[in-house]
DNA sequence: AAAAACTGGTTGCAAATCAAAACTGGTGTA
DNA sequence: TACACCAGTTTTGATTTGCAACCAGTTTTT
């Protein structure tokens, strides 16, 4: 899985197994312990203490002993793990949209309003909403001029 | 892999096997045929034989005998893969940006003016951008209201 | 027309991974 | 002191992955 001229094989690397997605769905919920993980998620323990170190090492999830009771641990995410939550929600909206009957029971919602955020959709440069169709693939040295620098 | 309360579940049984996104952007890259995606990817072929077929069960490709080499077959995505577009692109972007040394030979530009596409980014509902530290979850059952129905 | 080569698979087998259950060792609680 | 709790590890068996060889229709070449 090395390089293939962009960064989904990285990603893949360190998101691609089983089981990693909703660990990192759990924790954007708010799960933090491992044995809120396990009991969420259904996992077999060995599979998740595997899982976690794997997103530990990667940087997406940081472990942190607890201060107050030294048999538990933290699992947080990291700015790295939260910078996923467009894919994960992209793939989310997806599942629901070809799916029948599941209407998420928790929904993402703006603090200020709390009104459902937007879907994730695709943008040109200067904000038009965009399609597949609308789109062509370039090789990056052939790319059209910014126009006003 | 059960009902957990949305639609990543679903869309984790269709595409979180290993392979299926690097097949998927092979095929937006325009890949079509079985021996094709079988050296591009390096790829055993049983196991694209199984991933294929997947992807065909599941509605994200189709699978049509080719007319001119009766050999031959084609995989295209459907309406229901090509959808898959933006969490590929979120993906990709994610593992570019928290990866060294990759900069993607092929880049997705607006048909219109050449240009790039913006980077998927999250937006509430009026459009504003939106992050993480924006947002909170809430019941789907104690929403607020739109206001003006 | 026969031989060779190509396409899209399937089959058999070894290696790696996943999963369930039991176990461990440090920690807090009754 | 006894007991339960948390975060794992170990053990064992089932499943999945991957390689290599094979196969049956189709062109293509000779």
């Amino acid at each position: 899985m090395r390089e293939l001229g962009c960064g989904l094989p990285h990603a893949l690397e360190v998101m691609g197994e089983r089981w990693s997605f909703l660990i990192l769905r759990a924790a954007f919920n708010g799960l933090v312990h491992f044995e809120e993980f396990s009991s969420e998620l259904g996992i077999a323990r060995n599979i998740l203490s595997g899982r976690l170190a794997n997103l530990v090492e990667h940087g997406v999830m940081e472990r942190t002993p607890c201060e107050d009771d030294r048999r538990k641990v933290e699992y947080r995410l990291t700015e790295k793990g939260a910078a996923l939550l467009p894919a994960m929600l992209a793939l989310r909206q997806w599942g629901e949209r070809y799916t029948d009957n599941v209407s998420p029971e928790l929904v993402l919602v703006d603090k200020q309003d709390g009104l459902p955020i937007a879907p994730i959709t695709m943008h040109a440069h200067d904000g038009r909403e965009i399609g597949w169709d609308d789109l062509m693939w370039q090789r990056a040295g052939e790319l059209a001029d910014q126009r006003g620098g």
